[in-house]
DNA sequence: TCCTTTGTATTACCCATAATAATACAAACA
DNA sequence: TGTTTGTATTATTATGGGTAATACAAAGGA
């Protein structure tokens, strides 16, 4: 999977990095088990510091995405916790997601049609929780 | 309208007073003219430097939300810009947003409840954008 | 007219975080 | 016995958040 970084933008390289990989997770661009590139090859193909890829593995680690493995290198986590709630952080920015596009005059069909463009890129119900199995490799 | 700061959290406190200003105007807790506290009174209140608060107002200003008269303090808009479109950077969150519930065997479901519950919260169709024209002192 | 209140501008300082840089090390595989 | 892996360490730089102490122009009230 291809990491493109946004020199403009107010979030963190490490952060940006985690962020496309969960996303990357979500939509089936990366498979379970997938072996993920090293942090010094992945530093070097897009120009930054080894210790910031690093960080935002020790961060998709310590949040259950990946799997690290002195010598195996990194590996994108076989099944996923089904975890039927969102965080109270993130309800919390949903909720002011949805008050700026209510200023902003969106409706709400408007809003769920994002929401359902999204969801159609995503991989199929229960896909990530290990009621499919993927041939690997 | 009651300010509460959250003091654990990573949200910047000049943010946190912004964003709940933005959900006030949202669910009709602060109406359209409405005068907002002087940025010393405010200050006072929540126990914080005044210049704080004077960067929440410039932020909300330049982003359309409130008008700063000097001598007149500081007030809710009137009417609203409809612009039915979420900017890229609302969208890529969101998009994130989708993809973290994905992993976590969140359906589409159970997310647009969410959405709904967060909408029926806000104010109806149209009340910001100057169709309904509320009485005010 | 004089005083007060308003948002705003300025300057300085402290602290946390992001990012780079240069190494170093234990583990494990070929 | 290399060499590659993630990881730990230390130092340095830059940026942003927050406080602090003022200062000032504008505008309203007394």
């Amino acid at each position: 999977m291809v990491i493109i970084l946004q020199d403009g933008s107010d979030v963190p390289v490490f952060k940006q990095i985690r962020n496309q990989i969960v996303v990357g997770i979500s939509e089936g661009k990366l498979l379970p088990g997938e072996k993920l590139p090293t942090v010094r090859a992945l530093a070097e193909e897009i120009g930054i510091n080894s210790m910031t890829v690093n960080k935002a593995y020790q961060l998709l680690k310590q949040e259950g995405y990946i799997i690290t493995d002195k010598r195996n290198g990194v590996r994108v986590r076989e099944k996923f916790a089904s975890i039927p709630e969102l965080s109270p952080e993130a309800k919390e920015q949903l909720h002011q997601m949805v008050s700026e596009a209510r200023i902003r005059g969106i409706t709400r069909d408007e809003f769920v049609a994002l929401v359902d463009e999204y969801y159609a890129s995503s991989m199929p119900d229960g896909y990530l929780q290990g009621e499919y199995t993927p041939l690997l490799e």
